[in-house]
DNA sequence: GTCCCGATATATCGAAGCGATATATCGGAG
DNA sequence: CTCCGATATATCGCTTCGATATATCGGGAC
């Protein structure tokens, strides 16, 4: 699911680790952090897939094509570590007026493979049921066609709406059983899912009409 | 934290690991849900610790009070499973009336140490600040005396309104920089959080409100 | 009766995420 | 000049999840 939190990012600019998180902390809010420690072995695993591609930061476009082999662990270290200062070297000379140096960042470029797997993630049903992956897919919805977008709010709602009636049903007769505080808890809960829900039926609406206004653009004239 | 809330459901009554998947998520709301994939590993590290002891399916909701000592696991295997099965059929007979039958269930009880790690976890400041640790925590705080659950429920306050600035100041300037579905999703997350915090000032209200009224017949009575 | 199905029940596997930690560099404050 | 904090990449161990395997029991179909 981080793959597709990457990819989404990778198709409007090219971006390194960090910012890459920083990024994604802001875009979903701080709720639903996402670590380093999950963030790294994402971008390896899309990297070996041939999702991304690294790029030199600062000669972005000039040089992608250095085929460099995963970064030996072993062997000759110094000279590689000493071609790798060369070029960062050179880099930093020719970006002196940029607002923050490159230090050892690996900057990150999406592939044509990559945009396929980020449209392939994003109109998966299967994948990713919880809110996260909803929040992030609606976070890159735009790039949906307008009937798969009206299919995920759908599904979404779909969803909410039979976790509230499990939960209604479960409370039939047991709700004098719980302590205040779990009742207040399922309480509070309950009443957050019916915001969502009525919140997904607005979404709904105008998608809707934004579909109907798009497909009779001649009749009425628009604002 | 999946082992605060084995422990928690265990203070209670002894139960087995099917019984408290069901247990956890008619508590917790379907919300939040527990894997069989994280709960059996769970009660396995539990009962490594010596949190918990696996007792005898039949006997438990037979004479659920017998001191009997802890099952044995070793020993003449032939004689025990034979021993079980006549005790399972004797105790099937018994419980004719009980919807369901014990089959192979490993019933699990909670030990003096359990009950020490229970406290333990519950009372952690540093350990659990998601949302899910929070939920759990407070579906537990009745057994936390009246100040650490007063600090338990101000802990998250601050940790949402610490959240809500982030996000406030993060979005300066950006949000126009943000297509429709992006600002509405964090719109409706922003709400969500101000609901929240209003909901979480309540019980603390509440809960101040109670602690003063036990403050008075403390004052004049016992001490 | 028996045969099969669905609910009950335990268990394990691989993948993925998190928090902590290690390491290193850069820019700026003192 | 030196130290500190922000930037930046990477890995480790642990937990959790979803999928899957396996088996038993109760009950309805025939």
């Amino acid at each position: 699911m981080l793959e597709l939190a990457v990819l989404g990012l990778l198709k409007e600019q090219q971006l390194h680790g960090y910012e890459l998180k920083k990024r994604l902390t802001e875009a979903l809010g701080p709720f639903s952090s996402v670590s380093f420690g999950s963030l790294y072995p994402a971008l390896n695993r899309l990297e070996t897939a041939g999702a991304v591609r690294a790029v030199d930061a600062a000669l972005a476009t000039a040089e992608a094509e250095a085929p460099r082999p995963p970064v030996p662990m072993t062997g000759s270290i110094a000279g590689e570590a000493a071609a790798f200062r060369a070029r960062r070297a050179a880099a930093a000379s020719a970006r002196r007026s940029e607002p923050r140096s490159a230090r050892t960042r690996k900057v990150y470029a999406i592939t044509d493979r990559g945009q396929r797997l980020f449209e392939e993630l994003l109109d998966a049903e299967t994948v990713g049921d919880d809110d996260k992956a909803f929040n992030l897919k609606l976070a890159f919805c735009r790039f949906l066609p307008p009937d798969r977008r009206l299919r995920l709010l759908e599904r979404r709602r779909a969803q909410l709406e039979d976790r509230l009636d499990r939960t209604r049903s479960s409370l039939r007769g047991r709700r004098d059983r719980m302590d205040t505080y779990t009742q207040s808890l399922i309480d509070h809960g309950t009443e957050a899912a019916e915001r969502d829900i009525s919140w997904l039926d607005r979404l709904i609406a105008s998608e809707r009409q934004t579909k109907s206004d798009q497909a009779i653009p001649d009749l009425g004239g628009q604002q």
